[in-house]
RNA sequence: GCGAUCGUAGCUCAGUUGGUUAGAGCGCUGGUUUGUGGUACCAGAGGUCGGGGGUUCGAACCCCCUCGAUCGCCCCA
């Protein structure tokens, strides 16, 4: 007979296992977990939009030229010929169904969400082709105040998961369209006087999107954004007046930042304030989190003009920076010497477990051997269940108060 | 799409300048202790050495191709 082959996992998924050393499964939870509880201090909430999407809605909003529309989405054409894409970001879909679901009725609206997004990449360290993120958006908002509040809630959230240390904030302003424009036809001038300085990659940027040669890694490029021009002289007066708003607010709230007038964002949607959280622990993908504020998308999509401001942060790589794996040890476990006692130990699970403690039975294998194997279980309380001179003996161990609380569950079983 | 590194047991890894029947630890299965015991001892199962081709008397080891993984470039969370 021939060996059936096992199907591969895809590429750049991944399968998570909790309790495992690096305990990836449980991490992760731990990052929604806080996640949904953060937001709700600050009054988001919880949204939920289609893994998939008409394909215009990303290929429209993201910007043809980008390389997620160009050649990263996962795309496919469904029984009806209907061209459909599984999403690579939130923002788009978000503002759809702020657009055909009504939303604009609660303007100005705080969403959050979280679930798996899907880029064709090469995958490497922090980056998956499916891969998770949390995000949130305040929608309908043109006010500084809400860029401010945006970012108060990044900044707790990364200290209440405890990565902030290592993770700073980098904030940057593209201003508005005329300061954008201004700024990027003034980089496009400079890096047109240094083209032969330039890199193939960033030759091709100019043309492309020439923000991008700014954060290019390679060292003869580097030389040639050092001298490139700063946003700040191309800022329109309002502009600036916004990026001062977003700051003196992060002051008032105690939210630490670093300037970055190279800062720049991928998508072409965004305006004024851009942002990420970066930090050096991740290898070559630095940044944990990441937004800014995109006032022109809805009204891109067909919307009306509505201002937005948000921000995503993969889930995979806020769970690699957790210190503490986090793995839960269990209140008993249950080591069955005996199997004529087989009854009483599911009688005793169940009488532990509406006492709200867990519980675990080891009831397999040599008897001889379970009480050893359960012993390198890591517990609260070590229970073993053995016939001793014809009857039933109960032997528990272990520190603190569980042991009590287990004995007190189950003497009255025996 | 491009580059570098790496593929040996379920897991983590040894394996000498190419040389008999490829090893260890953990895990798994069974046994030993007639025991109030977490750590010991013995044994067993488990391997197309990622796959294919080549060089050689002989390949886990050298060469070529291929598949996969990791990390990096591009891009991005």
């Amino acid at each position: 007979m021939a060996k059936i082959q096992t199907p591969r996992p895809v590429r750049g998924t991944q399968d998570m296992l909790g309790g495992t050393p690096d305990n990836m499964a449980d991490r992760f939870s731990h990052v929604v977990s806080t996640f949904d509880r953060v937001r709700k201090l600050y009054g988001f909430r919880r949204a939920e939009v289609p893994v998939f999407e008409a394909t215009a809605v990303f290929a429209r909003s993201l910007g043809e030229s980008t390389d997620v529309v160009s050649k990263e989405m996962y795309s496919f054409e469904d029984r009806g010929g209907d061209s459909l894409t599984l999403r690579p970001e939130f923002t788009a879909g978000l503002a759809r169904a702020y657009i055909t679901e009504g939303w604009q009725q609660y303007a100005p609206v705080r969403l959050a969400t979280h679930g798996p997004l899907f880029r064709y990449e090469r995958p490497q360290k922090g980056r998956y082709r499916q891969f998770h993120q949390i995000d949130a958006e305040i929608i309908g908002a043109a006010e500084p105040l809400a860029d401010v509040e945006l970012l108060c809630f990044a900044d707790h959230l990364l200290r209440e998961l405890g990565v902030n240390e290592g993770v700073t904030l980098t904030l940057n302003t593209l201003g508005d369209a005329q300061s954008r424009d201004a700024w990027r036809d003034a980089l496009v001038a400079h890096f047109e006087g240094h083209r032969d300085q330039l890199s193939e990659d960033s030759l091709d940027r100019l043309g492309r999107n020439p923000l991008r040669i700014l954060d290019s890694k390679d060292a003869g490029d580097q030389a040639v954004v050092a001298n490139a021009p700063g946003i700040d002289a191309y800022l329109s007066d309002e502009a600036a007046a916004f990026f001062e708003k977003v700051t003196d607010g992060l002051k008032a709230a105690g939210v630490a930042w670093q300037r970055n007038d190279r800062l720049v964002r991928g998508l072409d949607y965004y305006r004024h304030t851009a942002f990420e959280f970066i930090t050096d622990r991740l290898g070559a993908q630095g940044t944990v989190l990441g937004g800014g504020r995109y006032d022109g998308l809805i009204e891109n999509m067909g919307g009306l003009a509505t201002p937005a401001v948000g921000w995503a942060a993969g889930i995979e790589r806020l769970a690699m920076l957790l210190d503490e794996t986090g793995v839960q040890p269990i209140d008993v476990v249950i080591a069955l010497e005996d199997d004529a006692l087989l009854s009483t130990a599911l009688s005793g699970l169940r009488a532990l477990r509406e006492q709200g403690l867990s519980a675990e039975l080891v009831a397999s294998g040599s008897p001889r051997k379970r009480y050893d194997k359960a012993a390198k279980i890591p517990a609260g309380a070590l229970v073993s269940l053995s016939v001793r001179d014809g009857a039933p003996h109960l032997g528990v161990r272990g520190e603190g108060v569980i042991p009590a609380q287990a004995e007190s569950v189950l003497k009255p079983l025996l």
